[in-house]
DNA sequence: CTCCAGGGATCAG
DNA sequence: CTGATCCATGGA
């Protein structure tokens, strides 16, 4: 991969394992939109940024050189070796082979820890356009605007304010106590999420299902998808079907067997494998009926 | 009309 | 402890 500077973009050429589409639609992030059809822009880390991709060229705009060094770099996680992690999880498995030629060009996001935790508990027995909607009110509502029409996601400070009957009016429905027991737990200092990411897996995972709303699942995406806890293997109706589907020869299986399954197949890679295997299977719709 | 959506809390046994 | 039921809401 190189790596240009411009004057108000960076764009990368000979890029290996990126393909914006599959990061995107692989249900790690919701803030997104498509722009034209190799284009995207996304709001994150209190920015506006478009990418577009044209074969293994990208191009990042606006972005500087140290905006990009500092916050996108990370973001999307441009320092790991997703060849190397493909190989090691497809190795003697047929079935992952063909979900990781699927997708090949998928990457785990390094998403702001706060955003992603009230964004899944949204996601909770919802459907992907509702989430983004609410989360885009959520934002309107109480974050800052933007040049664009999306606002940027608001601060913890700000949802301090915020009462039920506020959520609700978004339309959040039964999950407004959820999110207001979290901002409560987190102005508490009851969790801190800053030093999640230090904490092994398990333990950090444990601070999580404290909160109201807060399942193995829901918690499972936070510690994948910005704590960088890659060996979790988050279980939702999608990866329970097509792990049941390919895995277990269809029969249905307890959520936490799968779970113990994927640990031991995967290991600290399950993260990874659970991305490839929900694109390939929501993609193909594999397990509906 | 019914069913369902990247689940989890609560209740029944 | 496991399994069933309920939860708000809008689109199919």
């Amino acid at each position: 991969m190189k790596t240009t500077y411009y004057d108000n973009f960076v764009e990368l050429t000979e890029t290996d394992s990126f393909n914006i589409t599959e990061i995107l639609e692989c249900g790690q992030c919701f803030r997104f939109n498509k722009i034209s059809e190799n284009k995207y822009r996304i709001i994150a880390l209190n920015k506006v940024l478009d990418i577009e991709q044209n074969g293994t060229s990208v191009r990042f705009s606006p972005c500087t050189e140290e905006e990009f060094n500092s916050l996108w770099y990370n973001y999307f996680d441009l320092n790991t070796d997703y060849k190397k992690i493909k190989e090691i999880i497809s190795k003697d498995d047929p079935i992952m082979q063909k979900a990781v030629e699927y997708a090949g060009g998928i990457r785990l996001l390094n998403q702001d820890p706060f955003e992603t935790l009230i964004s899944f508990i949204i996601s909770q027995n919802n459907n992907i356009p509702r989430i983004k909607g609410i989360i885009s009110r959520l934002s309107k509502a109480y974050g800052s605007p933007s040049n664009d029409e999306e606002s940027f996601f608001p601060d913890l400070s700000v949802l301090a304010d915020v009462t039920n009957e506020n959520y609700m009016s978004l339309g959040t429905g039964f999950r407004a106590k959820y999110l207001c027991d979290c901002v409560e737990k987190l102005l508490n200092k009851e969790i801190d999420l800053d030093t999640l990411s230090d904490m092994p897996s398990e333990e950090a995972k444990k601070e999580l299902l404290k909160i109201k709303g807060v399942g193995p699942k829901v918690a499972d995406c936070v510690l994948l998808f910005s704590l960088g806890k890659r060996d979790m293997y988050p279980v939702d109706v999608w990866v329970k079907r097509v792990t049941e589907l390919l895995y277990f020869n269809g029969k249905d299986t307890p959520k936490e067997e799968i779970s113990a399954f994927a640990a031991k197949k995967w290991g600290k890679y399950a993260g990874y494998a659970q991305q490839y295997l929900f694109y390939y299977a929501r993609s193909e719709k594999l397990g509906v009926n």
